[in-house]
DNA sequence: CAACAAACGCAAGAATATTGCGCACACGCG
DNA sequence: CGCGTGTGCGCAATATTCTTGCGTTTGTTG
């Protein structure tokens, strides 16, 4: 079902809407040479084929006051899948936990996790994280800044990607 | 000059927003519960004061062949200012590193990368960073699968931090 | 209590989104 | 070769949304 291939227009519409998501149909049809209606129906087949999982304005958490963001991992007693997935269903409920991540090597999850002060990270810490159930250890590593943060996908490689698999 | 304060409507607007950023003005004013116009100048104002970065299209990686996701531990020889931020131009410069955050603590910088498939990662580990200068050890973790992948911003939890403020 | 600033809603004009339709090109089969 | 057939484009028309100007309300300050 997702089988259907991007051509270099969908190429193009993937890389603008990434860089810009409000970006208008007609302004994004300019850009990719063609006329706005067919652009529009391309970027839906994008939506409902998956390749566009959705939208999302980009708020500055400094901004409004969580100065904090915090590297976690995590070390779980019990690597069952129960287990695994209930340590998930957990951090699903942390709202200062925004990226969970399940890692193969030492450490079983990484944690990303933002919050307005190292006091009230640390309270979440000992009071919850560390507090839960089948966790063995926790080590954390605070961020001092961030120097790249680019979500989603590196359109610069893909010719030569799909080269490769022609 | 970003002092200004948000109430209650703006809030409501950010964490809208953030959760679907092509929500038509229209839409989003009437669930915010004001007219268009005025909710339109907050959105400018929110944009233009920094609480909103941009829009951005979430595109799923693994359907564009990306399949592979790590975590990469970095290590380096000196953390002069100089060498820190040297580190950060070089990842400034590789397409597969997507997020680049210094840490405080036994490691000096956690990178999260994407690449097609684990040969063009090691490829791309070997080849570019770790014989990149400065550069001491390196340890890396491949992403078995996310539970949690929230960008942003914990609305849930402004409230309290606010209250707690005043 | 009056003057003022900030923010709202209404209304109108401009721009955009969305749909229907006809046309051109490429492909496969008779 | 010639003829369906499917895919995707562009044009045109309508619906929706965006955007601006303006009068009004609300809350504050002197």
């Amino acid at each position: 079902m997702p089988g259907a291939k991007l051509d270099e227009i969908d190429r193009m519409i993937l890389a603008e809407l990434q860089a810009d998501g409000r970006m208008t149909n007609v302004e994004l049809a300019r850009r990719v040479g063609i006329s706005a209606p067919p652009c529009l129906r391309r970027v839906r087949t994008l939506e409902e084929q998956g390749y566009i999982r959705g939208y999302h304005a980009d708020v500055d958490p400094r901004e409004l006051g969580f100065d904090v963001s915090v590297f976690v991992m995590v070390r779980l007693v019990s690597q069952s899948e129960a287990e695994l997935s209930a340590f998930e269903a957990r951090c699903g409920g942390w709202p200062l936990v925004r990226e969970c991540h399940m890692l193969n090597g030492e450490v079983d999850f990484i944690l990303k996790c933002v919050a307005p002060d190292l006091r009230s990270f640390q309270s979440f810490l000992t009071g919850e994280l560390t507090s839960a159930p089948n966790v063995a250890s926790v080590k954390t590593s605070l961020v001092i800044r961030n120097a790249k943060a680019e979500p989603g996908v590196p359109f610069d490689v893909l010719e030569e990607r799909l080269a490769r698999k022609a």
